[in-house]
DNA sequence: GTCATCATGTAAGCCGTTACATGATTGC
DNA sequence: GCAATCATGTAACGGCTTACATGATGAC
């Protein structure tokens, strides 16, 4: 139903509201993934998200004018058109998206739902977005994570330990499996963090 | 023109004859990249390549050993021979590709070409296939790929140390940090073996 | 005799990019 | 006045996956 790119975009606007030129940007700043995701995948989506009911277009409240934030929609049309009108701060009619009651409630189910939780980069943007998951569910995503990067650690090794590899290939597998240990490594310590939060948690509650 | 997958397929088939349904184990086996590349891009890429006249195929008839061409790579006849003399004949008519002198040059061409050597699955399979590139072509790739891993280095070290981020959004922030360390010790690695490789050729030459 | 595996191919569809189209504002 | 940046959107296109269609062979 809902993509990688809509958690990525519901997880921006959990924090506060954006315009979508901006979630370009703070795609790669504060979730890391992606070297720019194109316009041509953000607008899209903002609008099917906007029809789902998940955000709704706000009016461009800029700094300098202020005061315009009266949030009923018959009064956006206007405002943009004092904001064209008026020279200086407004920029071209932004539209600022904020997320909505409905939208805050899928972005969790999203964040936690194990389907296609399968590739890194995928896991990366959920843990990116963790804080916004219960401790329980934050351990579990870990724990199906480590499980299938112990899984691909294998696979991995035994590939390096193809005997028919030349010296290149063979560098690539080894490498790969670095990585994967890498990755676990990371796993394992968040895993701790989590373990031993829960623990203080648990103590403070006796 | 011809893209990674083209790649891939001409790699496997500069060592052997390869069919379709074999390359997909290949693929994983021998090259490192993707779980299982699917047969909807496979058959169509060696179509392709075959009406490019890079590749051909010889039809492995269902009939049995012999009848081998002229066979001027003693290891692929063996190999021919090893998968029809086993069970009792061949199965289902294989179209069994091999690579011409065409495919070949083409190869070599695109191996070394270095538009579109961004990401790193990208990077990876050329490694995986670099030794059947020029010591100064290897090393023009493992500089190229140094200096793009310093650039993005540099970049999610500025986003790790983005103070508005959560502990969870720092951690993967981190962690791409440390990734992009191991690849780039991994280069540093190769790149000193192929100096000391050139240096032991000249003292060689000597 | 039917199931798993081997084997090849086509068609539909998803997801995302590039390219196109438009326009405001800022700074030189 | 002109370029760069900010800002939004649509349309075409490409690559890869899923699903579909077909069929041989070997094992149990």
């Amino acid at each position: 139903m809902f993509d990688v790119l809509d958690i990525a975009i519901l997880g921006l606007l959990m924090d506060r509201d954006h315009h979508g030129y901006e979630i370009r940007t703070q795609l790669r700043e504060r979730l890391g993934l992606w070297a720019n995701v194109s316009f041509g995948s953000i607008y899209p989506a903002l609008a099917r998200l906007a029809r789902y009911g998940l955000v709704e277009a706000v009016v461009a409240s800029d700094a300098r004018i202020g005061s315009l934030s009266t949030g009923s929609l018959s009064g956006e049309r206007a405002s943009l058109r004092s904001l064209r009108s008026a020279p200086g701060i407004g920029r071209r009619g932004r539209k600022v998206y904020r997320i909505t009651a409905k939208g805050r409630e899928e972005f969790v189910t999203l964040l936690s739902d194990p389907a296609t939780l399968d590739d890194s980069k995928n896991f990366s943007l959920r843990m990116a977005l963790a804080k916004y998951l219960t401790p329980s569910l934050r351990v579990g995503l870990l724990e199906r994570r480590r499980s299938d990067l112990v899984a691909r650690l294998a696979e991995v090794r035994v590939s390096a330990h193809n005997e028919q590899l030349d010296s290149y290939a063979r560098s690539v597998m080894e490498h790969a499996a670095r990585g994967v240990e890498l990755d676990l490594a990371w796993i394992d310590n968040l895993l701790s963090t989590e373990r031993s939060n829960q623990q203080s948690f648990a103590r403070e509650a006796k």
